[in-house]
This record gives structure tokens, sequence and C-alpha cells, in this order.
DNA sequence: GTTCTAGAAC
DNA sequence: GTTCTAGAAC
């Protein structure tokens, strides 16, 4: 029998692995009627958690102004998660091209400190607008009725950008080098 | 998204 | 010689 050596059309695809974290309770934070909040996996900084719509929405591409009320509980989740983590200064957003189904909204940290932050990719999809602020998503379904895409230039402009502290003026001269400065904060 | 690792950078 | 980055993964 010929193995399914086809990656991308098996199940358990890499990048559907959200949806199993959502129905994972060792991976749920906490949940509404609309959305379920989990931890990340591979967490990149002290706090870091995804929002999800229980909706099979794919993406922030997919929204329309019929999901104004689901973003502003997006809204209503951070607020409370800032309020638990009141030591820590929390920051919600978007990731402009995302890896994994299922739309997620980031909430994380700004320390940055973690073992699984790694690369320049890592730093970048955080630090530049390759992270589109949960308020400006939310402002842009407002007035325009949709979220507009980045090019494909963009998107590699953004993550070839130089590494650079999120907190100074600081320029690491590489990732370990930026880790280290991180702590320092 | 991560893992692995070749070879670039130091 | 070691550290670090970046591209393939069937």
């Amino acid at each position: 029998m010929q193995n399914n050596s086809n990656q991308k059309h098996v199940k358990n695809h890499w990048s559907l692995g959200l949806l199993e974290s959502m129905n994972d309770p060792s991976s749920v934070y906490k949940e509404t009627d609309k959305v379920v909040v989990i931890k990340d996996k591979y967490p990149k900084a002290k706090v870091h958690y995804l929002v999800l719509p229980r909706d099979n929405i794919n993406s922030i591409y997919n929204l329309d102004k019929s999901h104004i009320l689901l973003l502003e509980e997006f809204g209503k989740v951070f607020h409370d998660i800032q309020e638990e983590h009141s030591d820590l200064e929390l920051k919600a957003g978007f990731h402009s091209i995302p890896s994994m189904q299922r739309m997620h909204m980031h909430i994380i940290s700004k320390d940055m400190i973690s073992a699984c932050l790694k690369t320049k990719i890592h730093w970048n999809s955080f630090t530049t607008s390759f992270f589109l602020p949960y308020k400006d998503v939310l402002r842009s379904l407002k007035d325009n009725g949709h979220v507009e895409k980045i090019s494909t230039e963009k998107h590699k402009t953004l993550m070839s950008t130089p590494l650079k502290c999120n907190q100074c003026e600081f320029v690491p001269k590489n990732m370990p080098d930026l880790k280290k400065h991180l702590l320092s904060h």
C-alpha cells in the first residue's frame, strides 16, 4: 500500500494545529459563547495567548462588517487578560500573513523573553508592522468593511528588517545578542 | 508553525 | 573551530 506522502493533504497537517488545541482542555485558558483563548504552544514572551472564534473563520481577510461584534468581543477578552496580568504590558494583534489556519489574535507581553523566541522572523513578526494591532483591524473593518492584504514584496521587506530592540534604540548584532539585551529591561 | 542541518559568518 | 542563520521538509 502506498503511504500518504503528500503532506499537504494529510489530516494532521501542522497548519491545522490550532483547531486541535481549541479542543484540548489542557491548552484552553478561557472561553466564551463566541471565542476560545488558548495558550500559545511556543510562547514568544512571558505571556502569550491566542484568541480564536468558534465560528469557522479562516483569517482576518474573511471578515466583513457583520463581524464587528465578534471583534469587539476579542477586545473585551484582551482587556480582561490585561487586568489578570497587571504586572506586565500586553499587546493584542494579528499577523499579516499567518502560518496557522483559523483566524487568531495574539495577546503577548512586550518583554519578549522566552526560550521559544529563536529567529529573526519570530522577532519581526511581532515588532514590525507585520503585526496588525487589534485596534487597527477593528477600525479598518468599521471604516472599509474589510482588512487589506499586504503584498508579497512588503512581506519580504518586513521580514528582513534589521533587528532592533522593541523597548529602546539598541541594535543587536544577532539574535543571541538581542535575547541577552532583553533581559536587561 | 517547528525541526534539522549545511555552510556562511565570525 | 564554533556560532549563527536560512532554506527544505514528499
